[in-house]
Order: C-alpha cells, then sequence, then structure tokens
DNA sequence: CGTTGACATGCAACCGGTTGCAGGCTTTAG
DNA sequence: CTAAAGCCTGCAACCGGTTGCATGTCAACG
C-alpha cells in the first residue's frame, strides 16, 4: 500500500480523494465523533489507500502539543543509567512519545544548552542527576513541565533513589560480621547521592558504635577505587562502602594487587548493583531501582502534562542490601 | 534579561521592537549576509533584550529541516550500546543537532513502528544492529536519509564492526598458548556479528589446525554463559571463545561454581570489551570501537544530509585482540 | 405547521516561521 | 546627467495541519 515515491502526501489530496473539506479529514484522525461515522470512514479508507501519514511537525505548530519528551542524563555512558533510560523510553513509547536523549557530560554549560535546544520541541523534560544549580532548574520548570531525579528541589516534581535505606542496612550487615571500623569510599562533591550516602553510613555507624574514616575517591571510577586502596587501608579498617559499584570494583582489583583476601580479610560493599552478580567473586552492593525511577518519572511528567496541576510531588524509592561475596562467604 | 513569564515571543514582536518586517527578523538569523549589517544588529539586539528564541517547529515546518536525527538501537541497557549512543549524541551535538533515540526491544515490529513515529520529526535515521528485514530496510531508506551500523545491506550507508579481526587474533593467541580443541559460544541466530565470529573462529581454527566445537547460548547473557558451561565441558574443550564479554562472564562464573581455575586449566575470551578491566580476573577480549561506530554513522549521516550523494559507503572498522589475565597470567 | 435544537460539515483564520518577487534607493558606468 | 546594476527591505504566499464559527439539514417538539 505504500510506494517507494518520496512525495508530500497532505490532507488536501486526501480531502480530495474523499470528496470532503480539509478540516473533516483533521477531524477524521483526532476527533472522529465530531463525524458520522460514514465519512470517517471514507476519510480512512482515502489515507489508507494513499498512505497518507498526519505532519507532526505541522500538528505541532498549530497544536502546541509536539508528543515530544527529552531525557538528560550526566553520562549515558556510566552504566547507572542506561536501565534508566531504558525504562523511561519504554514508558514514553506505551503513550506514543517519542523521547531525545541529551548527555551533559557532567557539565552544567552543556545540560543548560541542552535543555534551551529542547525546549522548543518537547512538551517536558527529565533531568536525572542534574549537575544545574536550583536557580537554573527552576528557570526552565517555569518554561516547560520539568521532572528530576535524584535532585531534591523544592516545588519540582521529582523522584528520588534514597540510597539512605541500603545503606543504613549495609551498615548493620557489617556490624553483625563483628567490623568495628570501616571506611565510606566517596564519589562526587556535588552529587546528592553522595551526600546522601555518606551522611547515611555516619549516622548509622554512630548508632552502633562503629567507628568510621571518609576516604575521597572523588571521580566515580574503576581506577579512583584502585588508588584509593592505599588510603583506605592505612586508616586501619576492616570493611569499606564504596560510593558505587564501579569504585568498588576498583578497589577489589587494589585489594587484590596486595594479596588482601575478600571477604576473609577486609569486605567491601559496593552501591547501585549495575554488576549483578555477573563478577566474581560478586559485589555485596545496595540496589538501585533506576528501572522504577525511570518509569515513575516519565509517566509522573505525562501526568503533569495531562492534568496541568502542580502539586509538588516528591516520590521516594527506598532501596536495600543485596547481600552477595565480597562481605561473607556464601555456600551455593 | 530572560524572565520567567511564560508568553509566546514570536518574530511579530521582535519585527515591531526593532522596526522592521517580520521577514528581516527571519533572515537576520538565517541569511545575515542579506541584511545590511546595522539592521542585523538591530535586530539581534531586539531579540536579545526580549529574550526571543526561534521556534523551531515553526521553522521545520517551512523548511522541511528539523535539525532531528534518530538513533534505534536493540536494547539501551546491552553495555555494547551506551558508549556508542554517547558517542553519536555527543557528534551531533556538535552540529547542533538533537537526537531520537528509541529502543525496539530486540523486536522487528517494534522497530519498524519507531521508524514510523521518528521520521516525521527528522532529518535522518541510524539504525544500529537492525533486526529489521533487509526489505524494510530499504523501504525506510527511500524515504529518508538513513545509516546502518553492524548490518550488511548494499546500497545502504554502513558502519561495520569487523570483529572478525580481532577473534582471529584470539584464535591465534589460543594456538600459540598450545590449546588444540577450543569452543565457540555463539550469540544471537538473527545477528550480523556473531555469524561474523563463528565464521572467524571456524576459518581460523582450520587453517591453524584446532579443533572448534560450537555451542548456543542464543541469548548474550551472563546467564546464559554459566548455563553454557556444562556443554562447553563435555566437549572436551580448553578453552572458549564467547560472542561477547556477558556471556564470557558467565562462562567464568560456571567453572568458578566447578573449582575449574582460569587462566590455569581452561581459557576465556570474550568480546566487546564492555567491562575494560574492572573485573577480577580481567577478561582477554576483542576490542569494540564502538565509540567509532556511533560518531562515524553520525558524521556520515551529516554528511550524507549535507551533500545528497547517494554513493554506496562502507565504512569497515577493525578489531584487535585484548590479551588480560583470563588467557595467560600476567605478572603486573 | 412553524420553531427550536442537535448534528454534520465547510470556511477561513491561525500556529510561527521562510522565501520568491517586486519596489525603492544608491552606486557605478556610460 | 541618465541608465543599468546592485543592494536592502517589505509584501504576501506558503509549509500542513487545527479549530472557532457559520451554515445547512433534519428530526422533535409545542
Amino acid at each position: 500500500m505504500v510506494s517507494g515515491q518520496k512525495q508530500k502526501l497532505t490532507i488536501k489530496q486526501v480531502a480530495q480523494a474523499a470528496g470532503v473539506a480539509r478540516s473533516s479529514v483533521s477531524r477524521a484522525f483526532t476527533r472522529p465523533e465530531m463525524l458520522s461515522p460514514e465519512t470517517v470512514r471514507r476519510v480512512r479508507d482515502a489515507a489508507e489507500k494513499l498512505g497518507y501519514v498526519p505532519n507532526q511537525t505541522a500538528r505541532a505548530l498549530s497544536t502546541g502539543r509536539h508528543g515530544n519528551v527529552a531525557l538528560i542524563v550526566p553520562d549515558i555512558a556510566n552504566p547507572f543509567f542506561p536501565p534508566l533510560i531504558r525504562a523511561a523510553q519504554m514508558e514514553a513509547d506505551r503513550s506514543d512519545f517519542c523521547v531525545f536523549l541529551g548527555n551533559s557530560d557532567e557539565d552544567p554549560k552543556q545540560e543548560d544548552k541542552l535543555v534551551g535546544r529542547f525546549t522548543g520541541q518537547v512538551e517536558g523534560l527529565i533531568l536525572a542527576s542534574s549537575r544545574l544549580s536550583d536557580e537554573r532548574i527552576r528557570a526552565h520548570a517555569a518554561q516547560r513541565p520539568l521532572v528530576l531525579i535524584n535532585r531534591d528541589v523544592e516545588g519540582i516534581p521529582r523522584v528520588l533513589i534514597d540510597s539512605g535505606s541500603g545503606v543504613r542496612e549495609a551498615v548493620a550487615h557489617l556490624a553483625e560480621l563483628g567490623h568495628q571500623h570501616i571506611v565510606y569510599v566517596a564519589g562526587p562533591v556535588t552529587s546528592w547521592s553522595n551526600k546522601q550516602r555518606r551522611l547515611a553510613v555516619r549516622k548509622s555507624a554512630e548508632r552502633l558504635g562503629l567507628k568510621v574514616d571518609i576516604v575521597a575517591a572523588i571521580v566515580p571510577s574503576y581506577d579512583a577505587g584502585r588508588e584509593a586502596v592505599a588510603a583506605i587501608l592505612t586508616t586501619g579498617a576492616t570493611a569499606a562502602i564504596a560510593f558505587d559499584d564501579l569504585t568498588a570494583q576498583g578497589i577489589l582489583a587494589g585489594l587484590a594487587d596486595r594479596k588482601i583476601r575478600v571477604p576473609g580479610q577486609f569486605g567491601v560493599v559496593g552501591c547501585d548493583d549495575v554488576l549483578g552478580a555477573a563478577t566474581y567473586p560478586s559485589l555485596t552492593t545496595v540496589s538501585n531501582r533506576s528501572v522504577e525511577a525511570g518509569k515513575a518519572a516519565l509517566s509522573l511528567l505525562l501526568e503533569l502534562l495531562q492534568s496541568q496541576s502542580l502539586r509538588d510531588i516528591r516520590y521516594v524509592l527506598d532501596t536495600h542490601l543485596v547481600v552477595r561475596n565480597t562481605t561473607i562467604d556464601h555456600k551455593e
């Protein structure tokens, strides 16, 4: 039914073919209940036969509804994000929305630029782990519906993954195993998640009477973790909780370099569960909920678009400890 | 300069403010060389002061140029793709293009649907590891400029990662280490890359006098690799080359379950190098070039958009073996 | 039987830019 | 000094839909 010609089929040709006015063709697609069933059928048949498909751009121009949303993340290649992106994407798809993807490269300027580029073509945006200032976020939110992920700005709808709950479980788990002195290997200072995790370690260690030291890895990466091992060992701690799994993997490598057995001589806990059980020994870590976060953010956004309501929404997802083999030796 | 109002600033207000016709405002932005420098300045100043930003949708409607491209992948969460997506995204950004991301979920129907949704809003598309039939791909290519990644359809511009070269090196490497009998753990039957890798293993093993068996994992995943271990061991081989790194990691886990030492008693080679050295023991694998592929595909597409030329382009990236610790014990 | 109202459809303006063409003014050549 | 050639700028049509309003038709109602 569709042929290879690269013609421009418009509502006009369909109108002619069906013997009605252009407006009726339009309505046959957007408000069929306004027309007689007979007319709708005639128009649809004609459209089908010609292979007509409505021009999304023209429609967007006159209605203001584009059917697009944008999702901006700091780094697509960071394994935390792909599942989130995927979930958001699939959720958008269910409502026939298209999603623009932006990579801010951890740079607020770049993020700002992307928002600007997208704004004109979307009905709403999602910023995941935004690096923008609260002020810029508010400014953008005033222009377009905006949902945040892992960023807590009052008045802006947001989806937060509370890694605090999982981290508290991790500390309790280590205490139970007899550790008395642990280290938190910190991530980026600007990260909301890092702040939250550090606080959770501090508080619950205090409650349980454990000694805590903080070692900075700053960049969350394998190499940073590996290099942090020297500092970790000088503290005299017997276990470490890392900002994320990448860092944790680096720590494991650094320990292996020094022939320190895990979990026998030293315990390691990651965060975000990005690798699953796919490494050996498999990493004890905190679950991430990134799939739910992506899905929730998208549906929240779509909801906002519908209702136009501006309630202050704060959706929190809790996390849990996933015990694998870097804190305790499991028997299969 | 920009304020919080949610007004609709159009070319008209700017024209009024600058005391010129609407067309002059338009030209001040799109073809400044047609206007006197003085007028351009006046218009730009006025626009700046008001905070005017051209409406991309309206522009697209009249010019047909949207400044968007679409990228469709089978699975965003498969670690092979994020670096590719990221590279494409950044390359697009350099030319002020926005990118739509689609996840086909390994399903041709879904992929077709996405292409349809995007077509009206983009100037060109990139299909990575497309699951569509050659026929559908050709049909879509007739509508819009289209570039393929890891899919070899004659007449359609394509970027191919030739894992054959790396796989041949892997086989030679294993032969050199004394292995006489190896296994190829296969991936999806519809995958172009899988076909290519299997063939490369077969051919070069034959040339070197090695015995080869094929074991099917079908789905490329950690679990599939782990389950394939039983079949691998019954062949009597002493080393395995896996379709990808995820499968290889699963194999390592399965071997560990059976207390088989790697690389001492059994050698393992992955493909795609998605985990880097970030696991322990670190995986010997074949490099992937996915970053170059993403970047190349995008710039190829942009080039096509400019030149309108329809040459048959076939851009091939070769790969190499990356030797780490699952085939041979390294000393640091 | 005339009026009212519901329903179906067409007309034309509009969304916000772009662009071919024409007209006015200035410059250059004859 | 006049005509040809540029250079700027404005007018108005157009991109392809959507939508408020007017019109026409027909059934139901008083």
